[in-house]
DNA sequence: GCCGTTTTCGGCCCGACTGTTTTCAGTCG
């Protein structure tokens, strides 16, 4: 793990223990503030200790946090932590992740009841210790073990690959019931990140009570855990919490807004409107009167709510996607023309029954066509992987004469001859040059020894990206969502290498593995390096894994033009032959 | 603890829902 990352980990715990021992709220915020900053932070964190005012420099994070931070990376220390852990046992910040245990709450269960963990907790409900405590009745307790039962089986967040197919079932059932005009998802689904805590749902209807009871009572539903008379959320099949908010048409844009987030961008929107002297909440924005009430509750109109760009523009803001709405992007600046699923005209990196896929060339060939794609590339296993029945330089010879032989069959796409190489630890290919160079196309991709030091990754991965054969490094980190960290290399030195050989770095889209990432997109986009969003498709259904891809690249900020899949065709041939 | 186009003090987003208690605290997003 890098500095950073360990040491915002730090940071969390420090501010989690923090508010339980009832620490000041605004104290609690700035450290998780400093937590984020540094989880964001890509570059050399020691680097940035020594430089002075380097690290006061960074939004966030002041004098007090700097000299923490040096003093951690001095010591390995972080002041207050361990002062505080001395005093407050660690497993209490588990408790919090608890659904319905907060801050105050896991305190008084420490303070009153001994609780010092989930297990403790468990004892303390099954001996009536809990029920002894003041405003703990019964409905209480058995909300909260309710809770730790959930807790114990249900995964922490949700694959944007399960939540995604999930929401759009969802919405199109909901979508159905009487009165209901408009439904769609916000939160951190829309926002595209990789994971999902839960699934957020709004709704325009003329009879909320009747959408409600209906979004309670649909099928999976294991718990109701609010149902009121414009706001609900269910459990679904014991997996993931699902929250509705129904609204008048005329506030949807601005309760979509609202609900969309980041937590971090309506912060900063909000603040926004308090300097021209207006009030933003998910009614709409209204003029501030200084009253202290919420204005709609006082019959005041907004000055806009119906559409996310009315308020936008209300506040002299240029619009934002919702991928460009996180901490680390501002309100002010014009977002770039993000890329689009329908930008993309190929996918780069594929596989056929040659190796481990489980369609043939053709098949593969022909599904692209039925997704309007002007080419493919197959790119099935080399050699050394073994487990995925690898092709040794022979089959690869008679693998080639077979793509070449459907494409030639196929008038509709152009089939590109590639594969996917395994780069070996120490940077080497698993085909010799001469091998290399009879194919159209080039994915070099890490499968083996993902557990190297951050150096030698570093090294293995230039290499590859500055073979003169490679055209794309495939999945670069290797790394397997809540699985698997892979490699760690210096991305800043990997992407700036890449660009100054002209080789793509590819965003995988597969869900799990989604790599690069967002945050390394867009390192390779500020060395002015080349993207390629490839689905790894390994069966028919594999080519939908396009959008989560595309959603990875836009929260980096990627555009078409950097995109070698969306491309004009003939672009993009003449920058394969490029070197060879 | 951090911040500042009203800057070194004083403010820091805002509302729905629940449970337990009679007017609101705590949690959540």
């Amino acid at each position: 793990m890098s500095d950073q990352r360990e040491l915002a980990a730090q940071f969390d715990q420090l501010a989690a223990l923090m508010e339980i021992t009832g620490a000041n709220g605004f104290r609690v915020s700035a450290a998780r503030r400093v937590a984020r900053v540094l989880q964001e932070f890509d570059g050399d964190l020691r680097e940035l200790a020594e430089t002075p005012g380097g690290l006061e420099a960074m939004d966030g994070i002041g004098k007090g946090s700097a000299e923490r931070i040096r003093q951690w990376c001095r010591t390995g220390r972080l002041e207050g932590r361990d002062r505080i852990a001395a005093e407050v046992p660690d497993g209490l910040i588990g408790l919090l992740d608890i659904s319905g245990l907060g801050p105050k709450t896991v305190g008084r269960l420490w303070r009153e009841a001994g609780v010092t963990d989930t297990a403790t907790l468990r004892e303390a409900i099954n001996d009536g210790r809990l029920a002894s405590l003041p405003r703990m009745g019964a409905k209480t307790i058995a909300n909260i073990s309710d809770s730790l039962d959930f807790a114990a089986k249900a995964a922490q967040r949700t694959s944007i690959g399960a939540a995604l197919p999930l929401a759009t079932q969802l919405c199109a059932a909901l979508a159905s019931v009487p009165g209901t005009t408009r439904i769609d998802w916000a939160g951190s689904l829309r926002r595209g990140c990789e994971t999902i805590g839960d699934i957020d749902l709004l709704a325009i209807s003329g009879d909320p009570t009747c959408l409600i009871a209906a979004f309670t009572t649909q099928p999976g539903v294991t718990k109701v855990l609010a149902a009121g008379d414009t706001k609900a959320s269910v459990r679904l099949n014991d997996q993931i919490q699902i929250d509705l908010r129904v609204v008048p048409e005329q506030e949807f844009g601005a309760a979509w807004l609202y609900f969309t987030g980041s937590k971090e961008h309506n912060v900063a929107l909000r603040h926004r409107a308090q300097q021209r002297n207006l009030r933003l909440n998910e009614y709409g924005l209204f003029p501030d009167d200084g009253e202290e009430s919420p204005p709609q509750d006082r019959g005041k109109r907004p000055i806009a709510s119906q559409t996310e760009q009315d308020i936008y523009e209300a506040l002299e803001l240029p619009w934002r996607p919702p991928e460009l709405r996180e901490s680390r992007d501002g309100i002010t600046e014009p977002p770039p023309d993000l890329i689009t699923v329908e930008d993309i005209c190929r996918d780069l990196h594929t596989h056929t029954t040659a190796s481990d896929g489980h369609l043939s060339i053709r098949d593969m060939a022909e599904e692209a066509i039925r997704r309007g794609f002007d080419s493919l590339a197959i790119t099935d296993h080399s050699r050394s992987s073994v487990q995925a029945n690898g092709l040794d330089a022979d089959r690869l010879r008679s693998h080639i004469e077979a793509i070449r032989e459907v494409d030639a069959s196929l008038p509709e796409i152009t089939l590109l001859a590639g594969s996917e190489v395994d780069i070996h630890a120490d940077g080497r290919l698993d085909y010799d040059d001469e091998i290399l160079a009879m194919l159209d196309i080039v994915v070099a991709s890490p499968h083996a020894a993902l557990k190297q030091s951050p150096d030698d990754a570093t090294a293995r991965l230039i290499e590859a990206a500055s073979h003169p054969l490679v055209h794309i490094i495939g999945h670069p980190t290797g790394r397997m969502i809540g699985r698997r960290p892979g490699l760690e290399p210096d991305m800043r030195a990997l992407c700036a290498a890449a660009a100054a050989h002209g080789t793509a770095l590819e965003i995988n889209a597969n869900p799990k593995r989604l790599d690069l990432c967002d945050r390394h997109v867009r390192i390779a986009l500020e060395c002015g390096g080349l993207i390629s969003i490839n689905t790894d498709a390994h069966q028919a259904g594999h080519f939908d894994f396009l959008r989560y891809g595309v959603l990875t690249g836009r929260r980096g900020t990627l555009t078409a033009e950097a995109c070698i899949n969306a491309w004009p065709l003939s672009r993009l041939l003449e920058w394969l032959d490029r070197g060879s």
